[in-house]
DNA sequence: TGCAGCATGTAATTTGTTACATGATTAA
DNA sequence: TTAATCATGTAACAAATTACATGCTGCA
């Protein structure tokens, strides 16, 4: 991220839960550490900037080294792409609970991705003429499989709503 | 997993790599474990079943209070749903790259793409009329997200090819 | 001759999450 | 007066990955 400019982690936070959250979570638990540890390795730079009342502002720069570094990175001609979904893990066992909490879980689903269709228009106003082609290319990922499993969801639905079979020792 | 009938390790593995490698993943080493400790905890019974050559094939069974502690867990009214991809990391630095190594990364995630899809319809191949709801339903989720990114892909790739800037010291 | 499949596990390492700790400013 | 925003971090814990360790059978 550095690479679009200097930030401090509490700034990088913020993309990890605008643009880069669809795709990638870190917590302030993984952003300072993974900052210092970069910065002992030569990667980037800390300026710090003194405020009162506040603990000082830190803002990092990615140097050459890092530059080098990240191409090194993005040589990976396989990045992997996974999906852990507990929601689906709850999907595949919805003939053991009752119809009525499958339907909350269904419309809690439904309820997020509109947050992040809404996160998306909100990015997409801020203007993006002058954004690089795969940050186009990402958000409109992230659009794309909202809106695929918004549609599949709601016209599947129903492939759920099988009567309660209760399968205990006396079957 | 075991709701659906005993199994070993190892056929719990193959699930992991059949129908529900899509959306969660499992490698012996979170596998074996996590069975033993379902043991100790009375979750599962295990049977063992000399075998020559081989080690004792190990069959675990969910218990009744396995069963109860499934259902409890079930309640979750928002459970996960994370993607965490670094294809869509490079993505987003896609103009720092050399547009062929671009392209490769995009052609593997085709191909990857294309395996789900091979996959699924394997599994279907195999007779799914006795499958509950909820599988049917997760099964087709999955083929649903594969076709979404297969088509955004193919038509979005051209927003990848912007030049190659330069962005260093000097720039 | 070698590889894939069957079958189990442990141990070390790495990674990620959560809770804790501090504290001023500003808008509702 | 309450909550959100700004702003940093550490420590403990939980989870996941990878490498290690073993060894037979059957197919090409």
């Amino acid at each position: 991220m550095l690479t679009d400019g200097p930030a401090s982690g509490y700034d990088l936070k913020k993309h990890f839960e605008s643009s880069f959250g669809h795709f990638f979570a870190a917590g302030y638990g993984s952003i300072y550490p993974a900052l210092s540890a970069l910065s002992k390795q030569g990667f980037v730079n800390c300026e710090k900037i003194p405020q009162d009342g506040k603990p000082d502002r830190k803002v990092y720069e990615i140097t050459e080294e890092g530059r080098q570094f990240l191409l090194k990175a993005l040589e990976n001609p396989n990045p992997c792409h996974k999906l852990r979904s507990e929601f689906l893990a709850t999907m595949c066992f919805a003939h053991l609970m009752p119809r009525k909490d499958v339907e909350t879980v269904l419309d809690n689903r439904l309820e997020e991705i509109k947050r992040y269709q809404e996160m998306f228009r909100d990015i997409e106003g801020g203007g993006t003429s002058d954004w690089p082609g795969g940050m186009k290319f990402v958000l409109g990922f992230g659009e794309a499989l909202a809106a695929a499993m918004e549609t599949y969801i709601n016209e599947n639905r129903h492939l759920l709503a099988e009567k309660v079979v209760a399968k205990t020792a006396t079957g």
